[in-house]
DNA sequence: CCTATGACGCCGG
DNA sequence: GCCGGCGCCATAG
């Protein structure tokens, strides 16, 4: 393994992304602060290297603080991000979650 | 080795 | 209340 680096905590990423349940949604701050990486940058970035990988990964579900599918570019198709969320009861108005509040999800309630 | 950039977010003016 | 800058960690050039 040549990238051994810190790419750790890469897993706890995809631990807690493939935690948020169908119809919820998550931010890149409140992981990021969930497992203490001091910048929701990284997980932007492992979510990034998650569209390589064919594993069950809904990335789908986590948006930026405002709401706003900021990752939806990264998707095979711009409007996959969109529909998956649709799918499954959110509503998305121009590349932004409706009720964004109501739909929130932090990784603490899966403690809880 | 150093600089620039990124699926972000907070603080200050 | 809007605009700009800084921090944060990793990767790419």
């Amino acid at each position: 393994m040549t990238t051994k680096a810190n790419s750790h905590y890469v897993e706890d990423v995809y631990e807690v992304v493939r935690s948020i349940p169908k119809g919820r949604i998550s931010t890149y701050g409140a992981i990021a602060d969930f497992l203490a990486l001091g910048s929701a940058r990284m997980v932007g970035w492992a979510l990034r290297q998650s569209s390589v990988m064919d594993g069950p990964i809904p990335a789908h579900r986590v948006v930026n603080r405002l709401g706003h599918l900021s990752g939806r570019l990264h998707f095979p198709d711009p409007k996959y991000m969109q529909r998956a969320l649709e799918k499954e009861g959110v509503k998305v108005k121009n590349d932004t979650v409706v009720d964004f509040d109501k739909h929130f999800w932090h990784p603490a309630e899966n403690i809880l």
